[in-house]
DNA sequence: AGGACTCGGATACGACTG
DNA sequence: CAGTCGTATCCGAGTCCT
C-alpha cells in the first residue's frame, strides 16, 4: 500500500488503547475497539480526544500531543506521528528554542562522540543506562516502524489484519508483501527514513536520533511479543512446512553433490550484501519455519559436518550465497575417528562401533564418569557382557569419550576438538582461558570446513578483500574460514559478548598478521543500532557479508532447563540479526 | 514403542586470592 | 575470612528414526 495515496486507508492501535482508521476522505473514525456511539455533531470532538488519548498512550507528553493534534488536524495521524517523533529529538527541540522533551525510553548518551569510531565500547554504557529505564507503552505501528519497515508497509499489514494479530504475524505479512511483485497496492518503497522531501537531510537526522530509542524499545518489547510467537510455533497445529532432511547434505557436500541443483532466491533476498545465518538444525518444531520467515522465506540448507570432519554437527544455514562451483578447503580433514586419532585405535574395543563422534558440545564428561567405566570393564576376561558393552557405549556416545588405554576412556582434549572443528591447534589456548572456557567456546563455534565450503564461492568475487559484519562472532570461525580460503579480510566488525572469545579471536588476528582493520569493541548486538551501523558503513565502506550464528541455548535439545525456543533469553537475539541485516540492506539501497 | 541424539544450566563445593 | 573462580555433579524432554 502506498501511504501517500489518499484513496488508501490505514489504522493503528495500541494493545489496549483506542484505535482509529483514517479512510479515504481523511476523516478519522473510530474502528474496532473504539465506540461508535454519540451524536453526529460530537464526532469531531470525539475524534480529537481519541487522537489525543491515542498518542498520549504511545508515551508522548500530553501538552505536546494536544498542540500537535490541533496544529495538524486530528485526521492527519501520520503527520502527527512524524511531528511528535521529530519533536522528541533533543536537537530539534533546542533548535526551536523549546524545552527538550525527554522520552522515557530515549537513553541520554553521547552519540556524537562516535565521530571517529575510536571507541564503540560506549555501547556498554548505553546498555547500562537503558537497563535503568522503565518500559513505555508501545504500539505495533511504532514497533514495526522501529524495526525498519516503512509506515506504508506497516499500515497495509495492520489494516489487513485482525486487531489481535501479533507483531510476528504482521512481520510475516510485510515480508510476504515485500516478496510479492510490486503492485499498486504494495509498491516496493523505500523505508521511512529514505523517502525524499526537500529538507529530507534534516528530517533524516532527526528521525535517526529518535530511531535509536525506538530500536532499543523494539528490542525490549520484542521479547514480550515473541511469547505469542512461541505459543504459535510450539503448537502442534502449527504447519511446520520445513522438514529436517534425514540425509543432511544441504545443497550438496563434496562427496555427495546434488547434480543439477538450482535454487531461486526471492528478489528481496538477493544481495548485496551477502548474508549467512547459522543455528542448530534440531531446534524445536516450527523454529526453523519462523527463522526462514524472518529471513525472506529462504529455504534453510541443513548440513551435517560429519561430511567435513570426524564429528557430527547438524546445523541449518540460511544464506543468499551462490551455490555453484563451491570447493572445499584442502587438505580434507580426517573423516573418521581412526584417522583423526590414530593413537587411540590401539585401545579401541571391537564392540565400540563408533566411526565418528557425535556433536562436539560445550560440556564434557567428568573424571568420575570415566572412572565408573573403568570399573565396569575391569575384571572381565576378554570382552565384557553385552549389557555392560551397551551401557559403556552409550556413555561413550553421550560424552564423546576416546579410548586412551585398556579399559580406560577420556574426554577429547581441547586441541583435538580444535582440529576436528577446523581451527588451528591451540587456537583457544592462552590468554587466561580455562579448560571449561575452551570447551565452551569451541562447542559454540562454527565447523570451519563446512562454513568455508559455503563461503568458497566468494573467493573469485572478492579478490581484493572483503568487508565483514560478523555477529555473534565467537572465536572467529567465519573469519578463519575466509582466511583459509585466501580471501583477504579488509574490514571485520566482530560483535561478540564473551570477552574470552573476543580475546581468542584478537589473538588469532594478531598471530596471523592480518592487514585489514578489526573493530571488535562492540560487544552486544542489541546495541548495534542503525546509527552505529551507518557510522561503521561510513568508516569501512559497505559490508560485503553479514554473517553470524545466533545463540542456540534455547533451541538445542541439550538444554534441559530453558529450551524456550526463539523467544528464549539468548536465542531471541536472532531477531537482532534480522534487524541488523535489514538495516545494512536499507543503507545499501539508499547509497 | 523404544532407542538415539542434542552449539546446556543450576548448584554445591573446594581451591585460590587479597 | 569473605569473595571469586573453576570444577564436578546433578538435572529430562523434544524429536526423529527404526
Amino acid at each position: 500500500m502506498d501511504d501517500t495515496d489518499s484513496s488508501d486507508s490505514w489504522d493503528f492501535q495500541d494493545e489496549d488503547g483506542p484505535c482509529f482508521s483514517s479512510n479515504g476522505s481523511n476523516s478519522v473514525i473510530p474502528s474496532r475497539g473504539a465506540s461508535m456511539c454519540g451524536a453526529e455533531g460530537s464526532t469531531s470532538n470525539q475524534s480529537r480526544s481519541n487522537a489525543i488519548s491515542h498518542f498520549t498512550e504511545m508515551g508522548f507528553a500530553e501538552d505536546l500531543v494536544i498542540k500537535t493534534v490541533d496544529e495538524k488536524g486530528e485526521e492527519n495521524t501520520e503527520a502527527i506521528l512524524e511531528t511528535l517523533l521529530a519533536y522528541t529529538a533533543p536537537e530539534e527541540c533546542a533548535s526551536r528554542g523549546e524545552p527538550v522533551l525527554s522520552h522515557p525510553s530515549s537513553p541520554e548518551f553521547e552519540w556524537d562522540s562516535f565521530d571517529d569510531l575510536s571507541d564503540f565500547s560506549d555501547a556498554e554504557s548505553c546498555l547500562q543506562n537503558e537497563e535503568n529505564l522503565e518500559p513505555v507503552p508501545e504500539t505495533k505501528m511504532m514497533q514495526l516502524v522501529a524495526m525498519g519497515f516503512s509506515i506504508g508497509e506497516v499500515s497495509a499489514a495492520i489494516n489487513s489484519s485482525d486487531p489481535d494479530t501479533s507483531i510476528a504475524d504482521l512481520m510475516d505479512y510485510i515480508s510476504a508483501a515485500q516478496m510479492a511483485e510490486p503492485t499498486s497496492d504494495h509498491p516496493r518503497e523505500l523505508p521511512f527514513e529514505g523517502r525524499g522531501t526537500p529538507d529530507v537531510k534534516k528530517k533524516k537526522l532527526v528521525k535517526q536520533e529518535f530511531q535509536r530509542g525506538r530500536e532499543i524499545r523494539a528490542w525490549r518489547s520484542s521479547r514480550k511479543e515473541e511469547m505469542e510467537k512461541r505459543k504459535r510455533y510450539l503448537s502442534p497445529v502449527e504447519d511446520d512446512f520445513i522438514k529436517i532432511p534425514q540425509l543432511m547434505i544441504g545443497f550438496g557436500v563434496p562427496r555427495h553433490p546434488r547434480i543439477g541443483f538450482k535454487r531461486k532466491l526471492p528478489d528481496v533476498a538477493i544481495g548485496p550484501p551477502y548474508f549467512y545465518f547459522e543455528n542448530v538444525a534440531l531446534a524445536p518444531k516450527g523454529a526453523w519455519s519462523s527463522i526462514s520467515r524472518s529471513l525472506f522465506n529462504i529455504e534453510p540448507e541443513f548440513v551435517d559436518s560429519k561430511y567435513f570432519c570426524a564429528a557430527a554437527r547438524k546445523r541449518g544455514y540460511i544464506h543468499n550465497l551462490p551455490t555453484d562451483n563451491r570447493f572445499p578447503l584442502l587438505p580434507i580433514p580426517p573423516l573418521t575417528i581412526a584417522e583423526a586419532l590414530p593413537l587411540s585405535s590401539r585401545w579401541w574395543p571391537s564392540w565400540d562401533v563408533r566411526k565418528q563422534f557425535n556433536c562436539l558440545l560445550t560440556c564434557y564428561g567428568s573424571a568420575l564418569e570415566t572412572e565408573r567405566i573403568r570399573k565396569d570393564l575391569e575384571g572381565w576376561q576378554g570382552d565384557p557382557p553385552e549389557h555392560i558393552q551397551k551401557r559403556v557405549l552409550n556413555k561413550c556416545r553421550k560424552w564423546n569419550f576416546v579410548w586412551t588405554a585398556k579399559n580406560s576412556v577420556a574426554p577429547l582434549l581441547p586441541e583435538e576438538v580444535e582440529l576436528m572443528l577446523g581451527y588451528p591447534r591451540n587456537h583457544t589456548r592462552g590468554g587466561g582461558t580455562s579448560q571449561a572456557e575452551r570447551y565452551k567456546s569451541l562447542g559454540n563455534s562454527f565447523q570451519v570446513n563446512t562454513v568455508a565450503f559455503h563461503l568458497s564461492v566468494l573467493k573469485n568475487r572478492f579478490p581484493n578483500g572483503i568487508s565483514v559484519l560478523s555477529l555473534f562472532s565467537g572465536i572467529g570461525g567465519a573469519e578463519i574460514a575466509l582466511h583459509q580460503l585466501g580471501i583477504p579480510l579488509r574490514f571485520v566488525v566482530a560483535v561478540e559478548i564473551s570477552e574470552v572469545s573476543r580475546n581468542i579471536f584478537r589473538g588469532w588476528w594478531e598471530n596471523t598478521d592480518q592487514k585489514g582493520v578489526l573493530i571488535d569493541n562492540i560487544t552486544d548486538v542489541t546495541m548495534l543500532t542503525a546509527d552505529k551501523i551507518e557510522k561503521l558503513v561510513d568508516y569501512c565502506g559497505e559490508f560485503d557479508l553479514v554473517i553470524g550464528g545466533s545463540p542456540c541455548n534455547n533451541l538445542t535439545g541439550s538444554n534441559r532447563w530453558h529450551r524456550d525456543g526463539l523467544d528464549g533469553k539468548q536465542s531471541v537475539l536472532f531477531y537482532d540479526y534480522c534487524r541488523i541485516l535489514n538495516t545494512v540492506k536499507r543503507l545499501m539501497r539508499e547509497n
